[in-house]
Parts: structure tokens; sequence; C-alpha cells
DNA sequence: ACAGAATAGTTGACCGGTCAAATAAAAAGT
DNA sequence: ACTTTTTATTTGACCGGTCAACTATTCTGT
């Protein structure tokens, strides 16, 4: 009985396309396509304005800080997003009076406008893709991803 | 009853956060770095590298096109990469004297050692990954990540 | 045999995301 | 009051991934 090399081991059991993490990535970044084609046909918007739009409207009022904690997003493409959309007229900022770092986000009137238009269409796509999937799968997928997400924290230092 | 904003809707119902795509690509952008930091510790390889490590080694002998083919990579990312590897000595690559397009691409003696070296310490990440997930969330990530693969292939055009 | 399509791979341009340093203001400690 | 630390945001540098254009070679159809 000679001992399989790492590589047929790898070819029989657990081919790396078969690697959750492999197919992950792969599906994320056909859905990243996808919703970039989406928005912009239908918004002019990328993905990331889209979901920056999406967060300060669904927030009300925020700011950027508290977008980055929330939704994990790095500050300097916060910044430079809001930027461009406070210049587009998208967004508003309006710089608190006591605390003279921070500003306070909401969406124009614009803004609200084109999520509102938006929203739909985002919607219809997040149920086409959740159409095949029954409801106990939605869920194992959804306590998967939480789980995920915590395992993703762990940094390796005993591997 | 007066009519919901859009808004208000999300708010209620679905925030953004909890969009599928928004949580996915949360995970993935943190099993990415993850990959990468371990990668790095280890082995001094970014994680397209690896990935293109482990490909070769499970093909065996491939080529490029090949490659992107099986794990829809990009040609591009590709052709970098390897060209980096070859020059570090983890691959090699050989004309083939028929097609003189094709180059027949497979591991070095050192690229094997490396990957050898290295695919432990990716199994175990792999192992506690899944070790949280139990059989039934791991069956609905799985066959969840087919369908939203697929699913991610449709341009809305009705949409 | 030859023109045009297809295929393999390389290269350049660009863009989004990440990281770290810089700036600025406020809070905390002495 | 004054130095240090923390917090909020901006900016610069960089890197990986994507797309399109380009070169080189082979295949196909007439």
């Amino acid at each position: 009985m000679s001992a399989k090399t790492e590589i047929e081991v790898l070819r029989d059991e657990q081919p790396l396309h078969q690697f959750l993490t492999f197919r992950l990535s792969r599906v994320q970044a056909k859905l990243n396509a996808q919703a970039n084609a989406l928005l912009q046909r239908h918004a002019d918007l990328t993905l990331s304005k889209w979901r920056i739009l999406a967060l300060v409207g669904a927030a009300g009022q925020t700011r950027l800080s508290e977008l980055a904690r929330i939704a994990a997003l790095d500050k300097g493409l916060l910044s430079r997003n809001l930027k461009l959309m406070i210049e587009e007229g998208l967004v508003v900022a309006k710089q608190d009076d006591v605390d003279h770092r921070v500003q306070h986000l909401s969406l124009s009137t614009k803004g609200q406008d084109l999520f509102d238009k938006t929203l739909p269409k985002m919607r219809e796509r997040q149920a086409k893709l959740r159409e095949p999937l029954d409801a106990r799968e939605l869920d194992a997928l959804s306590s998967a991803l939480d789980k995920l997400e915590i395992a993703a924290d762990w940094r390796g230092d005993d591997v």
C-alpha cells in the first residue's frame, strides 16, 4: 500500500474546483458582474454606489463610520464613492455643528427617486436568485453563511 | 392604508445587509483575506498563485486555455501569474511541437514540493470552515451555490 | 491554395477594493 | 492648561481582476 501523493489525494477526494471557497468566489464574481450589468443598464450605478445608496436610504441618516461598521465596507471606498455621489446630487452631507469631524449623510430627493426606481429591479433579481432554492435550502444557506463569516474571522495561528 | 415607500419596505422586510448577494460578497471578502494571509505566512503565495498551482498540479499537465475554461479564470490573470510562476521555477512550460500556439504546463519538482507542503494547511482550513456546518447545511450550501451560479448567468433582459 | 474564421496566449488600460499614512477634531489623562 | 489617545474622514499607493485589443498560429470552406 504505497502512500499517495497529495496531488493524488486531491484529485481523488476533493478537486480544487470543489473547494468551498473556490466555488464561492466563482459564484460571487458572476453575481457581481450580473449586478453591475443590471445596474449599469437601468440606473447608471456601480454596485458599490448602489449598496451605499441602499444603506444610506435604509438608515435614513448616517455617517461614514457607521456605514463602514454596519456593512463592513472599507472607509476609503466609502469616502470616494460618497464624494462622487454627493457631486452627482444623490446624497447630501451636512456637517454636524457640535462635532466638526462628522458629516450626516442622507439621500437627496434625487437619490430617493433613483433608489425607488432601482430597488424593484434589484428585488426582482434577488427573487430570481432565490427562486430555485426551496425554503429549507435558503434557511441552511443563510445559517451556513453566518457560520462561514465567523469562521473566516479566525486567523489560523495554529495551522 | 397609506402605501409604504420602497425604503420603508426595505427596512421592514429585507434590509440590504440581508440580501443574499450582499452577505455573500462580505463572506467572500473575508475568506479571501484569510486565505491570502495564510498563504503569505506559510508559502509566500498569493491566492491566485495557489489556485493555479493546485489546478496545474491536479491536472498533471494542462494548458492555459484549459485552466481558463475549467476554472473560469481570466486569461490575462492566468498568463501573468503563470509567467511569474515559471520565473520562480514552480511551473514548467513546454511548447507543443505540432501546434506552436500551445504550451503544456506542469509543476516542477519545486512546485510539487511547495504544493505538497501547502495543501495540508489549506485542507485544514477547509476543514475548519466546514466544521461548524452540519451535513444539512453543507449540502444546502453546495446545491445553493450550484443554483446560484446558474442563476447568475442569466442576463436580465426582461427585468 | 487562399481568404476568413477560430483558437492560444500576451499585453495594455482601467477600475474597484484594500491598506497605510496623513489630517483634523474631540476626548481623556495628568 | 497641555499632552496623549481616540475617533472621523480623506488621500495616496498599490494590487488583483476584468476587458479589449493585439499577435501568432492553425483550421475551415470554397
